[in-house]
RNA sequence: GCCGCGUUCGUCUAGUGGCCUAGGACACUUGGUUUUCAUCCAAGGAAUCAGGGGUUCGACUCCCCUACGCGGUACCA
């Protein structure tokens, strides 16, 4: 559709092969919970349409540049098994993929840009652009660059040659419709009177995220821009900049923000966010993804545990729903649960082996002969270091009245002469001290470890062998 | 303030004009199984579909207005 005096709303007609990116920046810890559901969307799309996800890395904020954040960005989406087909530390057709890296590609298309009139040099000091903002407040009008440079600087290029700190802006031509289409939302119009005469390089002479992304989504044949909705307000910049360039415009989708408990956006005060946090508590990478599928999107069967692949076959972009959902941590943890439900004993193993050092302390056959106890029982893998305390001497400090001692002393005598120590033998002699003393479980879990819950007493007990179980009986008659 | 995007149980959601006296999942409550806890099973409470106007024989579904929430408004991304 073609509006008078509005830019034209993209056709996508051509059959390019699908390619998708995430562009995370290496200003935080790790990758953010949000950005690793922007990264299962678009790692979807590519897997569903046989294309490629690629990942480019966008350090061009100095000031919030973190060493080290690429590095751990790279690592956690390799956790989560989304697997890139091109990205800064694996290469690719359109190498570097690192923005840093890039800096003379943006100078040329700076350049072009002004050439065509659509961008332009501006010398302005940060004082002045304070003063202009400052005045535009007072005076109750919106806020943004009053395009002085354009209009008055005539010798731009002597100016330059003088080192003279400059940047280059957008020039935006006003009382413009700039339409655009959102796959999830439907057109989108936008003013251009509304929209800001970025800045497009900045003085240190890397590009802003502006310039950045439509340059390399463009040579790097990015069909699908797929993000946050953080992102809504700035896409008209694009489209505009797309127009002057000539470019193919990509198909656009904003994805919903994910938000905390009082629906602000997700933020690291109000709630984890970065991806090993979830690693760390033990959350299973396929829980979590399977856990962000479900936001602003749902199996069309109303299945809530489905697999990566099941997921990529069935999901389209059109079919996520506008609205900001809240993240959850208690589903999250149910379905955590669930899927260490689903691992079999031998998985259920490993994943706890490699996850915990204290684990490694126990003998293959205890550990094997754990696990079933523990499956139905965690939630998530830290979860086994809280259910074994008592193999590893780590018993709460509690009193014991009388009734109790006078069981553990009878316990001592009792359990001492069972010949073969298994699970029944030790549940006979306290189901018949139950009887005899009137006394309920709660009582015998307390005596053994301290606390009046916890696995199944007998199976614990024979794990723990003989020896262990009559000493800490020992230690609660003293 | 201005602009944009939203609004179905506490939360995630189903719903694309009649199947909806609104379905599922998490959480919660109760009961069953059980050797504690958990698992599992069953039952239950929980949304006058933000409010108000239209359009229509008929609206959760389409349109408008209001309210509220969120996002943007940087030489951050």
């Amino acid at each position: 559709m073609v509006r008078q005096g509005s830019t034209q709303v993209y056709k996508h007609d051509s059959n390019r092969p699908v390619r998708t990116r995430i562009p995370p920046s290496p200003t935080g810890e790790d990758i953010h919970v949000g950005n690793l559901y922007t990264a299962l969307i678009n790692f979807a799309v590519a897997r569903k349409n046989n294309g490629k996800f690629i990942i480019r890395i966008e350090d061009t904020d100095r000031q919030r540049y973190q060493k080290g954040a690429e590095e751990k960005i790279l690592s956690s989406i390799k956790k989560f098994n989304l697997n890139y087909d091109e990205g800064p530390d694996i290469g690719g057709p359109h190498a570097p993929y690192r923005q840093s890296e890039r800096l003379s590609i943006y100078d040329g298309y700076a350049k072009e840009l002004i050439d065509k009139g659509d961008a332009y040099y501006c010398f302005c000091t940060k004082e002045r652009l304070i003063e202009l903002r400052e005045n535009q407040i007072k005076e109750n009008k919106k806020t943004g660059y009053d395009k002085h440079c354009l209009l008055t600087v005539k010798n731009a290029d002597k100016l330059i040659k003088k080192n003279t700190p400059f940047v280059v802006r957008l020039n935006v031509r006003p009382d413009k419709k700039i339409c655009f289409k959102d796959i999830i939302r439907g057109e989108i119009t936008i003013d251009s009177s509304e929209i800001d005469d970025q800045v497009l390089l900045k003085s240190d002479g890397y590009p802003t995220y502006h310039l950045g992304v439509v340059v390399d989504d463009h040579l790097m044949e990015i069909t699908h821009i797929i993000r946050a909705e953080e992102w809504i307000s700035s896409t008209p910049k694009h489209v505009l900049l797309y127009e002057s360039f000539g470019w193919e415009m990509p198909i656009f989708a904003h994805l919903p923000i994910l938000r905390n408990p009082d629906k602000s956006k997700l933020s690291k005060r109000k709630n984890p966010v970065w991806a090993s946090w979830y690693l760390k508590e033990g959350f299973l990478p396929e829980a979590m993804l399977n856990y962000l599928a479900l936001l602003g999107w749902s199996h069309p069967e109303e299945k809530e545990i489905f697999s990566l692949t099941e997921f990529i076959n069935l999901f389209k972009l059109e079919d996520v729903k506008p609205v900001g959902p809240i993240f959850d941590l208690v589903k999250l943890k149910w379905m955590n649960q669930q899927y260490i439900q689903m691992k079999s004993d031998k998985e259920l193993m490993k994943l706890i082996l490699d996850f915990s050092d204290k684990s490694k302390k126990l003998s293959d056959e205890a550990l094997r002969k754990l696990i079933p106890l523990l499956k139905s029982r965690m939630e998530t893998l830290l979860d086994f270091e809280r259910l074994t305390g008592v193999f590893f001497d780590e018993i709460p400090v509690v009193d014991f009245d009388d009734k109790e001692k006078e069981i553990a002393k009878t316990l001592i005598e009792d359990l001492s002469k069972i010949e073969d120590w298994k699970s029944d033998a030790i549940f006979n002699i306290i189901k018949g001290m139950m009887e005899k003393s009137k006394t309920r479980m709660p009582i015998f879990y307390k005596i053994f470890t301290g606390v009046e819950r916890g696995l199944p007493l007998p199976e614990t007990l024979e794990i723990l062998g003989k020896n262990k179980s009559i000493k800490r009986l020992t230690e609660v008659i003293k």
